[in-house]
DNA sequence: CGACTAATTAGATGAATATCTAATTAGCAA
DNA sequence: TTGCTAATTAGATATTCATCTAATTAGTCG
């Protein structure tokens, strides 16, 4: 859950993950979408990954990173104990 | 939001929120659960109210602090745009 | 092999953050 | 008013974090 709230703490960490609600795209496709230098793109998908927010899959020269939404429900869950 | 997220990011704050789940407690009360000094307490507070999460009430020396969870419910439909 | 490309890792830096002690504010009551 | 208590504010510090440039890894293709 700690990995979980830190990974989402970020607002360029929430922007790809709404990105990435449309579709995979690889690391490069994702870094052209902000003012903000490939390594620095490469270490939030690090952080989105840790989290299990996101899974990455090499195909040669490009990984493309896919959303998986299976942890949310974790935090889903914890959200809805708040309201009842 | 982003106040929502960075509050929520630490585990001492979100451990407050769920203390305050049964129901409303002083400063002094919240402070007495966990290891940390009364002006940290007070610290954590401060970032819970400025995200919403709680509403403090002042009645002669104690301040009473309250679970507010209306915000939760944007990050709610935040969560639920993701599994669909 | 050698050149080129996609992406990550390494290392550095400035800003944000959690924490503490000390000082201050505010309320109550003798 | 004076003392006591609850809580916050002020100021300092160590750590975490987002970001950058430079270097490295790994894959493709002539």
């Amino acid at each position: 859950m700690n990995l979980l709230f830190k990974a989402l703490h970020d607002p360029t960490r929430r922007a790809i993950l709404e990105l990435l609600r449309e579709g995979p795209l690889t690391a490069g496709d994702i870094a052209e979408q902000f003012h903000l230098s490939k390594p620095t793109i490469s270490h939030h998908l690090d952080l989105l990954r840790q989290a299990e927010l996101v899974t990455s899959h090499k195909q040669g020269l490009y990984i493309t990173y896919s959303l998986t939404t299976t942890v949310l429900d974790d935090l889903l869950s914890w959200l809805l104990q708040f309201k009842s």
